[in-house]
Order: structure tokens, then C-alpha cells, then sequence
DNA sequence: TTAATTTCGTAATGGTTATTACGATAACGA
DNA sequence: TCGTTATCGTAATAACCATTACGAAATTAA
């Protein structure tokens, strides 16, 4: 029973995700945040918590909507495909909406004050899982015979999530989408293949 | 004429622009600025003016403290030489002070509210001249032969820029210098050198 | 219709922000 | 010693911050 809500609540999370990837978690403010989503300030407290917990939503949000791809990228066969199409998939969003440029699991909160410290946290975190993930990948392609014995996956991983984060900050500099896959060739044009050629590899 | 100053100037814009680097620009509060100074508040103000003047006088001490390596770098004979002199020291420097690792260009301000655009603008163009100066180094590299015709210098300058930024946020993740390092063998493994071998050029 | 419950919008709360007014203190020239 | 000038620290200002108290409105169960 009791009233019913008058506005749709993922609709107000996206519009929130959206501000944060602009302006990062301290840079917006509620007032910010509230008018996005067209939503009186105690109708978003109710529906989300307080500031940190909306944001904790809207990053579940961005790594479920906005980076799907990567988990799925790690489906490819080989170890090459995986990283090209990581590469090329986050420079497409990274440069995709010209009014958030960039990866809001970067621009969420680099640095700031210290009450930001648990949300910074967070962030790395989350970039730390994907990194992991990858490195597993790498992994199992090494078992597979796709990477040389030599390599160094953790390293390699650790390249792969550089480049990427490098790229975020790019995007946000105004680089387009092809200087960015630019950058993400050039990346790839190192990758150590197969096991036939263990050249270049990391160590 | 009139009472002398009781702080050392220089060594006011050096506390501060640790906090900076910390912080970034709006995550530093004045209060926080003038604890690491030493200094009252209005003793800062009358010293570099306002905020972002102050912020603005950090980054361009940064520049000459602490990034003086760069341009020291594109004296090296050759562009391999340049490029990897540039990304040893880079991850040398994001992991030299526990308290505050990465980079201030980089973390000075990438995302917060509209009243920090002036600042973000200033350290993107500060990014911007550095890639450039970069860039013409390669150009100069391929007139000299070091690297080969069909290089594209502006997207080799950017992967490289990518590459230091990247491990800027990797640094202040948390992550080693021996593991920036590998990184920065993995990124420089791709090199182009010289014309005799023109393979994995960008393009 | 009445009672219970939930959301709504207004408007307030307490804390922090950057920035200064102001009177006291100190240094120098005359 | 006096007057000028610059810096000192205290304490105030006005704007913004995240968060919430509260009463009106709306929905459902009885």
C-alpha cells in the first residue's frame, strides 16, 4: 500500500551515472544530481541512500551497461582478439557521448579529499577485478599454447589496463575515436602470439 | 619598506603543491593548504592570490621540479632512446613518494564541477604541449633516418603520452615501480627502429 | 469512508567552502 | 623617534554542501 513513486527509478540511476561520469563522485553535487533526474532531493535519498551509496548503484550500473564488453571480450579464442576487442570497444565508449567523454570507472574519483577515500576504493577495486580477470585469460591462453611460456601475464595484463586507462584520459582531452584505435593498434602490434613466435614477450 | 615576510615563499608553493598532488585542485581544501604551508590563510592569499592561482603557480613549479626530465629526454640521440628514457623515468617518478603517487598533471584535475573547468583546461593544455613536443622529436626522428617513412608520429607521440598516462592512475592504485617498469619494456618493445627495419608501424 | 502507509515537495539544519576586513605587529626611511 | 608600509593572526562573511523534519497528497486494505 501507500503512495506510489511518480518517476522511474532506473531511469533516475542512469541519469545520476551520467552525472558522475562528468563530473566525477565529489565534483557533483546533489543539487546536480537531483536535477538530472528531475527528482526532489528526499525522493532520491529514499530511493538510493545517501550520496555514496547512489553512486556505489550508478558503477554496478556503468560495469552492467556500459562495460559488458569486457567480460564478453574475454570469450574471444585467442589472446589477440581478446585485448583487440577491449581495446577497440573501450575506445568507441570512451569517445561515444561527447558529454561524458572518458570511463567513469576513471573519472569517478581519482584523486580528491579524504572522505572520498571509500568510493576511491571502490574504484580500484573494480578496475583491479577486471585486471584479474584478464590475467586469468591470459593465462589459460598460455595453457593453450596461445601466448609463449616466457610470457609474463600479469604484466601483460597490467599493459593491456594501462593503455586502456591512458585512454580515458585522452578521450577526456578531446583525442577522437581514431587517434584512439590508433593507440590501441599500436598497443597490439606487440602482442606476443603463439608459441611458435615467443618473441617481445615481457620480463 | 614594511614587516618582512616570517615564510619562505618557495617553500609554501612546494607544500602546496603536494597537497595538489594528493588531492587534486578541488579536493584540497584551502584549509588543508595552509596546515601544509604553515601559514595563515590570508598570509597564502596575499602571497599567490587566489586558489587557482595558486594551483596554476604548483603546476607550473611541477614542471620545472619534477617533469624537468621530459624535455631533458628528447635530447637523446634516438627516438628509442628518447621514448624509453621517458617511460623509466615517468615510473620512476609516479612511485617516488608514498603520499603521493601518479602524476599532478594527471590527477590535478580530471573531472569536477564546471568551476574547475579553467584549471582542468590548463592541465589539458599542459598535456597537450608536451605530447606535441614529443611528436616533433619523432618528426625530427624520421627526417634522421631512426625511424621509419611510414611512421605516423603524431599517433606514436600519442600512444606513447597514453601509455605515461595510464600509469599515472596505475600508480596511484597502488602498483609497484618494478611493475611500471615492465609496462614501459612492453610498450617500448613495439618500437619502430630505423629504416632498415619499417615493421609495425603505426597506420 | 476510515485507517494505515508511502511518497511528495518545501524548507530547514549544521557543517564546510573560498575569500577578506580589520586591528596588531614589525621593519625601514627620515 | 616618528610615519609609512607590508605582513601578521583573528575572526567574520556569504555561498554552497549533504542530509533530513515535516506536513500535504495519494494509494491501498478494511
Amino acid at each position: 500500500m501507500g503512495r506510489k513513486r511518480e518517476f522511474d527509478v532506473d531511469q533516475a540511476l542512469e541519469a545520476a551515472l551520467c552525472v558522475f561520469w562528468r563530473k566525477g563522485y565529489e565534483g557533483a553535487s546533489y543539487t546536480d544530481l537531483t536535477q538530472a533526474a528531475g527528482v526532489e532531493r528526499p525522493a532520491l535519498y529514499s530511493a538510493f541512500g545517501n550520496k555514496e551509496a547512489l553512486f556505489r548503484q550508478a558503477l554496478a550500473r556503468y560495469y552492467e551497461h556500459y562495460l559488458d564488453y569486457f567480460p564478453e571480450a574475454l570469450k574471444q579464442p585467442t589472446s589477440r582478439e581478446v585485448v583487440a576487442d577491449i581495446l577497440r570497444a573501450s575506445a568507441e565508449l570512451y569517445t561515444r557521448y561527447p558529454d561524458r567523454k572518458g570511463c567513469l570507472g576513471i573519472h569517478g574519483a581519482l584523486a580528491g579529499s579524504d572522505d572520498a577515500e571509500p568510493v576511491r576504493r571502490a574504484l580500484i577495486d573494480a578496475r583491479a577485478i577486471g585486471e584479474a580477470s584478464l590475467c586469468d585469460r591470459l593465462e589459460r591462453a598460455k595453457q593453450e599454447g596461445d601466448l609463449p611460456e616466457t610470457a609474463n601475464c600479469a604484466d601483460l595484463a597490467a599493459f593491456v589496463m594501462t593503455v586502456l586507462h591512458g585512454m580515458a584520459v585522452q578521450a577526456r582531452d578531446g583525442f577522437s575515436r581514431e587517434t584512439l584505435e590508433a593507440v590501441a593498434r599500436q598497443a597490439l602490434s606487440v602482442w606476443p602470439s603463439g608459441r611458435s613466435t615467443p618473441s617481445g614477450a615481457s620480463s
